[in-house]
DNA sequence: CATTGCGGTTCAGCATATGAACCGATGTTT
DNA sequence: AAACATCGGTTCATATGCTGAACCGCAATG
């Protein structure tokens, strides 16, 4: 690995569970020289991406991030427009709703509508998605290439509840069901209690990009409000897909089933 | 420079006015040749803190600062990284300082470090700070949008002491001179005998997010101190906006040599 | 159809990253 | 209180991985 991957493989030591770590520990847990990583680090907080507490000596990420991505989201075409509109179907369905973007073979949240309720679903921003788990990863593979839904079926499915569907037939099932319906649905996939209903977000090359779904408690879901919630999902979807592809080029771009 | 220091200069080409960049580009803007910047993008890819437009095959920020930068933002909320800096000041003035975020068209008192002298001003964690009533509602008021301003002149301005300020030309006085000197000053405006000195906390859109007071029995106080604790709460306030926004490689403590 | 600029690649040479051994300080065990 | 274990941090000879001139194919421009 580059000295650069080393680097930038030590930001990714930092979690939420363990957010301070120090000098030995990063080198322990990097597989790197103490030396080394000490030298990596000092290199990260000349710009800001690293900074160290200064009594205890540990070091944790940086204020420099914080700008970093504050820079990406404000140009990010994708949370621009998708965000109000997000906030929007939040209102109408009164329930949390959350942005993925597709990044390197899963989808990442990258925003989040709560429902102004008590009982709620909370998503946190920076979560990662499996695909077939999710309500918003079947949507996706709903409008992916051929190719690409079979890439994804190399690797193993590892379940994360009793309910996550861990077949490939299964998933498959509910791949076809979305791509005719143009939304998704699923139940405790993911986690437990949870409901969800989510539609593609498409590019301009008319694959999608990310994905918007509506999370609830179980507890609240039956088939009509589930349906309901879809056909909102979807058409909250066209509508970020047309805005961020441009209107007209987008209405040739049939939301076909593969 | 290092490799890896080189590569962070890279992430910082990329600014709101120019969010993408080619590979031409970012060699010349950087300095380095092609195919190092080149090398460098690919790490910095892998990584996910850059990524590339498929059809322009330009780059730009990653998702993965976005991650980094939440996880950040969870570990490291306003209070906890004000406060220290809270307590550098109350220790710097010997009189309590408090923190306030704004919240609900209120400030909610979110942190407090108390003098260490016997005759001390003491303020509760919880407590709601009006607007127009003290030196953190003038800080902040002085620094917001003018249509904010404007909106909290739609309620009537509820006196709390016999020197509450109550006229909206009074209120809109103390916030122009508050905005020049970028601090505000205010005495018993919400409790007898307190003398309060405020200084607000920018966020990443420039306007604030909450504000930072020094607060002392009002027979302490002549001119000058008023004036010293005033700089040096807006001296706060500035360093805690730059850490919380990534702002500015202004004060932050270099890791070098010891 | 020559020219320019683009993104991307190659590889010899050498600048730069590496890590074992070290320091002083602090904390723990005996 | 001596012995021991870790801590954060530093040094420097070694060799690894970085550098950059020259190159490619392509697309746009004249």
């Amino acid at each position: 690995m580059s000295t650069v991957g080393k680097a930038i493989s030590l930001l990714e030591l930092f979690t939420l569970k363990e957010p301070e770590i120090g000098l030995s520990d990063i080198a322990r847990k990097s597989g790197l020289d103490k030396a080394t990583a000490r030298r990596l680090l000092v290199a990260l907080s000349e710009h800001r991406l690293i900074e160290q507490e200064p009594l205890s000596r540990r070091y944790r990420l940086g204020a420099g991030l914080s700008r970093l991505a504050r820079m990406r989201d404000a140009h990010l075409p994708f949370v621009r427009l998708a965000a109000p509109i997000a906030r929007e179907l939040a209102q109408e369905t009164g329930e949390t709703v959350h942005l993925s973007e597709f990044s390197a073979g899963a989808l990442l949240t990258v925003h989040v509508e709560l429902s102004a309720r008590a009982n709620r679903v909370s998503v946190d921003v920076g979560q990662i998605l499996p695909l077939h788990g999710t309500a918003s990863g079947i949507a996706f593979l709903a409008f992916s290439r051929p190719q690409s839904v079979e890439a994804h079926f190399g690797k193993p499915l590892t379940a994360f509840t009793a309910h996550t569907m861990t077949s490939r037939e299964t998933v498959m099932q509910a791949v076809r069901l979305a791509a005719s319906r143009g939304y998704s649905r699923s139940a405790q996939g993911y986690e437990e209690g949870v409901h969800s209903v989510a539609a593609p977000i498409l590019g301009s090359d008319g694959f999608p990009v990310g994905t918007l779904a509506v999370a609830s408690p179980l507890s609240r879901i039956d088939d009509e409000t589930a349906e309901r919630q879809g056909l909102a999902a979807r058409e909250a979807g066209r509508r970020i897909s047309a805005e961020l592809t441009g209107e007209q080029w987008h209405a040739s771009v049939p939301l076909q089933p593969r």
